[in-house]
DNA sequence: GTTCCACGGATCGTTAACAGTAGACAAGAT
DNA sequence: ATCTTGTCTACTGTTAACGATCCGTGGAAC
């Protein structure tokens, strides 16, 4: 996440994706919000058409909601899509954790020890939850790069990321817990028993699970009803900059 | 001004999305092909924003590959790409028959069963192919409505419609077997046996897998050599219409 | 004959402008 | 008072045009 920001030797949309995507997470723009194209093309100082293409790719990955001719909205869980997210997560992890404990190299090994150390030492200094939270991400990605199949690969990145999302507000909490797992697996991944580090990623995962819906963050509100209400300026009275929704950014 | 341009109730980027996915499926954009936005465009009679959006969803979904500033190529699958491909499919739709087993109702055991006597009866008449492929596209996918989970419904429709890519040339010659596990796996789901239905549709996918690769359709170019070379036309004789890939539908 | 440089064409990435529609508010009819 | 209707704004969906960049080609120098 270094700079950057000048030479775009990328193209802009993947960096309006990251860039919303870290908006997301840290809640500045919060589920029921809705996303208008040019309020967002201002505010990355870009044009509509890379903010479209990032919001599309947002909707296919579970982010928000395109309405046909409404526009973005930011997804508010309901607890049947978080069971169903777990759910699928299980199914991957655990068959990637499978694959990577047949697959893995000496080298996949050290990597994945390395960052259960690296994440351990860092909790242990304090950083910000945050950064556990890209730790974290970095693990399941490299457990799923050991298990070779790029597929599986990307699936998993959509997942982990949206993990990092739910997650978000309670990381800190769960972080000791998560990481004993992590090391666990690791240590039977790069063992090379497939059957137990399937088990122990599976069992992660409820466990993670079951932390999550503990915390009763999650709310069963229907789809539906949080719609954008103007802040009754309706005539005339066009105060520039009405906050209808979450301003992105300060 | 082809048609198709009455009342658009449906985004203009999903038509395309579409009709594109079946010029691909019928090898009308075959692989190394170079798609260029333009041409695209003006053949499906919009404007290059929609073809844009299109071809990255057609991006991230596998089936080209998007070079930063050369633009959207055909993807010629590496037989690397098909192993991870049936790998990734395997765990999905296993997973998938298991909980659909698991939560199958009524209805869903009759849709199920449905589909198989359809198929089979269109074998009997002799429908062409591409209308069994479709059918199997039907399958798969009420299979993963039944699992009662959209995300693995998602994951499954990505596979399902790049398997449908990958055996456009050779389904008649394996749709006989396909449809008798077809079958197998519908009477476990709707018997309600998780294991059973699981082991069933992994072996289907394990036999398509052999099918497909005894076909050696396969090739083993690495995934860069496949450039676009131009018909050896290089200097003034530009023939209006100079062939230099493929033309988008005739 | 071979290598290097410069020009030209083509194509992508991006931006700005147009048209059509969905929702909301206000006035009028029942 | 409630429902209907007209209008109005804001936003999306789409289109057209601009600038930047890369590939290929041709000519000149060695």
């Amino acid at each position: 996440m270094s700079g950057a920001d000048h030479i775009h030797a990328l193209p802009l949309r993947e960096h309006v994706y990251e860039r919303l995507q870290e908006l997301l997470i840290a809640r500045t723009l919060g589920p029921g919000d809705h996303l208008v194209e040019e309020r967002l093309a201002a505010e990355l100082g870009v044009s509509r058409g890379p903010v479209r293409e990032a919001l599309q790719r947002l909707h296919r990955d579970g982010w928000i909601t395109l309405r046909p001719r409404q526009g973005a909205f930011v997804n508010q869980p309901t607890r049947q899509q978080v069971e169903e997210f777990f759910e699928a997560r299980e199914v991957v992890e655990r068959s990637a954790a499978e694959l990577a404990a047949q697959r893995c190299t000496p080298e996949d090994a050290a990597a994945l020890l390395g960052i259960c150390d690296e994440a351990d030492a860092d909790w242990a200094r304090g950083v910000p939850a945050q950064q556990m939270a890209g730790h974290t991400a970095r693990f399941h990605r490299t457990v799923m790069l050991c298990a070779r199949n790029h597929l599986l690969l990307e699936f998993g990145e959509q997942l982990s990321q949206r993990s990092r999302w739910f997650f978000a507000p309670l990381v800190s909490s769960i972080a000791p817990r998560a990481w004993a797992e992590h090391r666990e697996v690791a240590e039977l991944i790069a063992a090379g028993r497939p059957g137990e580090a399937a088990a122990a990623m599976r069992l992660h995962v409820e466990q993670s699970r079951d932390s999550y819906l503990d915390t009763q963050l999650v709310e069963d509100t229907p789809p539906e009803p949080v719609a954008f209400r103007r802040t009754r300026a309706p005539s005339g009275s066009r105060a520039g900059d009405a906050p209808r929704a979450r301003r992105a950014r300060a």
